[in-house]
Formats: C-alpha cells, sequence, structure tokens
DNA sequence: CAGTATTTTACGGAAATCCATAATCAGAAA
DNA sequence: TTTCTGATTATGGATTTCCGTAAAATACTG
C-alpha cells in the first residue's frame, strides 16, 4: 500500500472525501494542495529530500486563481509531474467525461488510474488506489471505460486544435492563414486551412463551422 | 435556526462535506438526495405530511441520469421548488460563476443563497446558512457578488437564446427561419433573424457567428 | 533516375453570411 | 382619419465560406 500521498484539489468540500478514503485505507501519511504550482513544488521539495510521494491523486479543473501560475490545469500538472517524477503512480479524479481528454491523460501522461467523480466514487477511489498499489494495471471507472477502447482512426493533429481555437476566439479563416504564414506553421495556404476543416466537419459530424466548434468545445477539445 | 434540511447533490465525495457543515451547525434532521427529482418528490412528499423543509440546499449540474428524468439541471429543480413551497429557503451550491446564470437564478427562482464552491466554501456555506435562517436577507459568494450588480442595458430574450441554441446546433439561418415559420414564432423574417444576430454579436462583442455561439457557450447562456 | 503516390497549393463557381438601405405594416397620438 | 414612430420585412450587393477539380510540389519506391 502507498505510505505518503499527495492531492491536488481545489474544492475544500471534496478534499474531505478523499482524506476520508485515505483514512479508511490507513494511509496516515498525505497533504493535500489547493494549486496546482503547490502540488508541483511540494513533489519536487519531497524529491530533494529523498522521500518521494508514491501517489499523486489529483484534480483536473482547478478555480484559475487570481495571482499568475506556472500549472493551470490538473492535465498540465498531471504532465509535469510525470516527467519530473516517472515512477509515481497518478489517479485522475474529476468529473470530465469526454473520452478524448480521458484518453489523452492515459496516453501522454500515463497516468495509472482514472476514478469519475459520480455518485460512487468514494468506492471507486478506494478501489483504484488498491489495485494500483499492489500492481502495474490501470484503473478506470466504469462508465467512462469505453473511452480507451474507442479507436479514432483519424487523429487529430496540434494544427487542427489550433484552427479551432482560433475559429472560437472569432478569427476568420483568412486571418487565421495569415497568422499561420507568419509564425511559419506548415500548411498555410487557404486551400489546407479549408481541407482540415472540412476533414473536420466530416469526423465530428457537424453541419457547419458554428457547430463544429460547439462540438469541440463541448467535448473539452479545446 | 433550521429545522428540517434537504441536500440535492449528486457526487457523494461533496456531500461528506455538505453534512459536516450541517453537524457542525447542529443540524440533525437532513436528507440528501442524488438525483433532482428525487430530492423534489421528498420535499413533495415533506408538505403532504405537513412536515414541510425549511431549507434546500442544491447543486446546479447534474450527472445525466441512465433513466429519463423530469428534473435534469439543479436551475429546474430550485424553478419548481419555488413555485411548489414559496416559502422553503433556498441555497445554490455550485462551481458555476457566469454572471448571468447567478443572476437569473435570483431574479426567476428567487433563491435566498448563492454559495460557489470553492477554496473556502464550507466556510461561505455555513455564514450563509447563518444569515439565511435569521433574516431575509439573502446571500452571495463575494468572488461572484459582482455578478447581481451588473445591469444589462439590452436584453436577451428567449427568441434571441433560441436562435444561439439552434445556430449551435448546427441549424443554418435559412433552416432556423423555416422552423421558426412552421412553429409560428413571432419575428420570422430573414431581415430580423439576421438583424437579431448582428445586435447579438454587437452585444457581445463577438466578430463573427462563431465567435458569438463560443461566446454564449462560455457564458452558460446556451 | 523514372514513376507513382501523397500532400500541399491554386483556382473558380455555388452557397451562405453579412450589412446597409428602403419599403411595408401596425399601433399610438394628434 | 391622418401622421408619426417603431418594428418587421424586403431587396441587393459585398464578403466570406464551401466544395470540387486540377496543378504543383514533395515523398516514396524500385
Amino acid at each position: 500500500m502507498f505510505k505518503k500521498v499527495i492531492i491536488a484539489e481545489d474544492l475544500d468540500a471534496m478534499n474531505l472525501g478523499i482524506q476520508q478514503v485515505l483514512k479508511d485505507l490507513n494511509i496516515e501519511d498525505f497533504q493535500h494542495s489547493k494549486f496546482c504550482d503547490e502540488a508541483f513544488l511540494k513533489i519536487r521539495a519531497a524529491i530533494q529530500q529523498n522521500e518521494p510521494y508514491d501517489l499523486l491523486i489529483s484534480d483536473l479543473s482547478f478555480k484559475t486563481d487570481h495571482r499568475k501560475s506556472d500549472i493551470a490545469t490538473g492535465d498540465e500538472l498531471v504532465q509535469k509531474v510525470r516527467e519530473l517524477q516517472p515512477n509515481i503512480k497518478i489517479i485522475a479524479y474529476s468529473v470530465e467525461d469526454k473520452s478524448y481528454r480521458i484518453k489523452s491523460l492515459f496516453n501522454n501522461a500515463e497516468i495509472d488510474g482514472f476514478v469519475l467523480k459520480g455518485l460512487n466514487s468514494i468506492e471507486e477511489l478506494k478501489k483504484a488506489i488498491n489495485i494500483i498499489s499492489t500492481s502495474d494495471q490501470i484503473f478506470i471507472s466504469p462508465e467512462v471505460a469505453s473511452a480507451l477502447q474507442e479507436k479514432n482512426n483519424y487523429e487529430i493533429d496540434d494544427v487542427d486544435i489550433k484552427i479551432l481555437k482560433f475559429l472560437s476566439a472569432g478569427t476568420s479563416q483568412d486571418e487565421i492563414i495569415e497568422i499561420f504564414k507568419s509564425t511559419d506553421i506548415k500548411p498555410n495556404s487557404k486551400s489546407a486551412v479549408e481541407k482540415r476543416l472540412s476533414k473536420l466537419k466530416d469526423f465530428f459530424k457537424a453541419n457547419n463551422t458554428v457547430h463544429l466548434v460547439s462540438i469541440t468545445k463541448d467535448m473539452g477539445i479545446i
């Protein structure tokens, strides 16, 4: 079982629930952080003191802080922690149920577990901790387990996401092309951007650009 | 102080926090529901048994249920409860920080308090309960208090929202006009819809329709 | 190197939208 | 009734997006 655990979660009411889980599992040594960068600093300090954490339990969405913080989202935190301490176990604990984002957490940050905050998430969190502490298996809440099986035949790349983000920020296609040209982004012709958009609309079954942006916003891609 | 309280909140981990608050305030008689319609039925039953609730603490967003439910969101719940039992006190307890939606809760459902889930929301919830139980004042978390002061000089009406919703669902302007004509919605000419859109873009400082839908989605209007 | 495939770019017409102006209509006031 | 006012509708042209086709550039293969 894990000896030393850190929790990154900003909602105080939610923190109580997680701490209850750890107490039930007889894990005494845990800290929690309400801010992403604070959590990161604690993890780094623990490594330097030769007493690294075994487990990070992290929320994904944090209230945007008044002070400007280096790490704003749980996704970033998890990513950076994985780079800093490759052997730490990570559980994401979130209401996020968009398969695209969950899959990306497993693939990119190589998290070990994903627990969906929900009606019985406390029990699920316990189960996740048990499984992950005793084996190298991953855990994922049953409601979203299908996310990992979906195979995206078509891969959405960085440029696609850039285009979508610009569109949702009110940039016209022509302006996007200008920006791409001036910042040396590879395919920057009118037709290239148009073709990408058309592929995206096809992929997401969107009737038009407005619809496309609406869908991808809902999915949490942008 | 309140004698009988009901909580509508689906996340089990969050429930623990709220219950802690009630215990701290020596409120013994409370129930919680994980589903909106369940909460509504309990409130109605309590009235029929002549033991109505004094206070409803409700979340706003609920996981969409597998079973189809009559009441899907906290907004609806709060609205219906207010109609059913006008004298009940209602506190909304949510991460929602969009001023438009908060204002609408106070104006339409006449909630008595709004507590923003956050770093210190447990203390705020206590304070809210204290204030509301002893007076007819309203309570609103300081971070979002400004929501009530903003005066929208321009009022967005139902038709505006219908248009925005259709747009974000991929309906073209022409199709919207068709739909409006066939369902007898008052201004249903091409130019009327265009004019409304242009006003909306002006109001929300949107560069184009994609931007407009993106902004209004972010604001929680659609 | 020649030949083939894939990607990127170019072009052009159709469709949709954007936007300003003018005509029409309905209700209120004179 | 007439006149005024504001709201709705109509019209037309500029701009943007949409979408297919084709040329050009690049990569890949034997």
